[in-house]
DNA sequence: AATAATGGATAGCACTGCTATCCAATGAAG
DNA sequence: CTTCATTGGATAGCAGTGCTATCCATTATT
């Protein structure tokens, strides 16, 4: 298939194809002459890949070629596999959020609740935590202790559900927790709007109205 | 307090909030001549949830402008309130969902589940479920029936803790949903990274390493 | 009266994610 | 074996977002 196959095959653009092989985030394809290539499935995949990562996941095309090293690279085990995934993830997020000064209070209050739980102290992700936390303070919507237990409560049943999706096989498994993890975070929110209507019915009736 | 005290108290450049005022996203202050207006500390709440919203909830300035709109105008219903929220908030998410040409499987697997949940049958966020599982089929990693069930479980639980924060006045209640929805949206998948952390460390011992 | 700051307007800038154009080398068609 | 479209490769440009910088006449401040 040459690139004019792949991008039919896409849906993508030759154009943006070829930007795509330029910035490193599609293989180049084995080059039959000088000036011609030859693509398969596997380009194809890496395509769709990342239209899925920029358009459902909202990844930014540099977040895009940090998950895709990571799916490149899947390491043995299955916990630095997850460290990995996260890495890949949390970069783009993140960018600018750990050299940020946040207050101390709220920093201990973030890692009094990871230490609750008997989670790993990871230092990016208790940072994140205490500017999400800081910023709901100073936007005037403080997150009280019981509600935050309960974030706690359903962030953990979820993740038991999200490992036990995980293969076997590295390579599957990287994509497995990359991929899997960051689509299903915006089928979680989207949940949690159908369910915030649904308990906001309960207590008024049903005088409910399409939004958008 | 003018522009320049405005600028020290948030911490956002005098430039940047004159861009604020251009967009109408910060209210003009009171003018006290032809060259010269006063703020007040409703401009510097006004200046920090405008970053609050941008930072930590990755809204574009385009739908912090809608946000702002549905939190100066509350109302009287709680539940037309959050559909209102609701709708501010996804306008800025899913702007080219909806057009999308959805298979017809998938949609029905979004409404099965909706319609299990005795949720409302909301047009927007189904069409919006619909695509997400999709663009996860594409990408290769299939949300299974008993993970979308956990994660429908965990979306209700923390729903049921959201409505419980909502205070009773109208514009309390209107900034608690639409600024804390948003805003913890965010600790959710943080507090969901920690958990899988956890879980992953359950299996295989502490090789954990710091991420990022 | 001198200096500094203000609001208002306009222009520009850095970054992202493409898109369009050009080119020589090549492959396919008659 | 010539013609003509297509390819890979390079370079430049473009639209949108979120600021930032400069200028200016007017107004405070000292």
């Amino acid at each position: 298939m040459r690139i004019s196959g792949l991008a039919e095959r896409t849906g993508v653009p030759v154009a943006t194809i070829k930007y795509y092989l330029r910035e490193g985030l599609v293989p180049a394809g084995e080059a039959t002459s000088r000036t011609q290539a030859s693509y398969g499935d596997r380009h194809v995949d890496r395509v769709r890949l990342v239209r899925a990562l920029t358009e459902s996941g909202g990844l930014s095309l540099a977040g895009v070629r940090d998950v895709l090293a990571a799916l490149d690279d899947p390491p043995a085990s299955r916990h630095a596999l997850l460290g990995a995934a996260q890495g890949a993830l949390l970069a783009d997020e993140s960018a600018d959020v750990a050299d940020d000064a946040v207050g101390e209070g709220v920093r201990r209050r973030a890692a009094a609740v990871v230490a609750a739980r008997g989670w790993y102290d990871d230092p990016v992700l208790t940072a994140r935590l205490a500017v999400q936390l800081r910023d709901a303070e100073r936007a005037g919507v403080p997150v009280g202790d019981e509600h935050l237990e309960v974030l706690c409560d359903a962030a953990e049943r979820v993740a038991r559900a999200d490992l036990a999706t995980v293969p076997a096989a590295p390579a599957a498994a990287m994509r497995q927790v990359v991929v899997g993890t960051l689509l299903t975070d915006a089928v979680l929110l989207t949940l949690r709007r159908f369910a915030q209507q649904q308990e906001s019915g309960r207590d008024e009736g049903a005088d409910g109205q399409s939004v958008g």
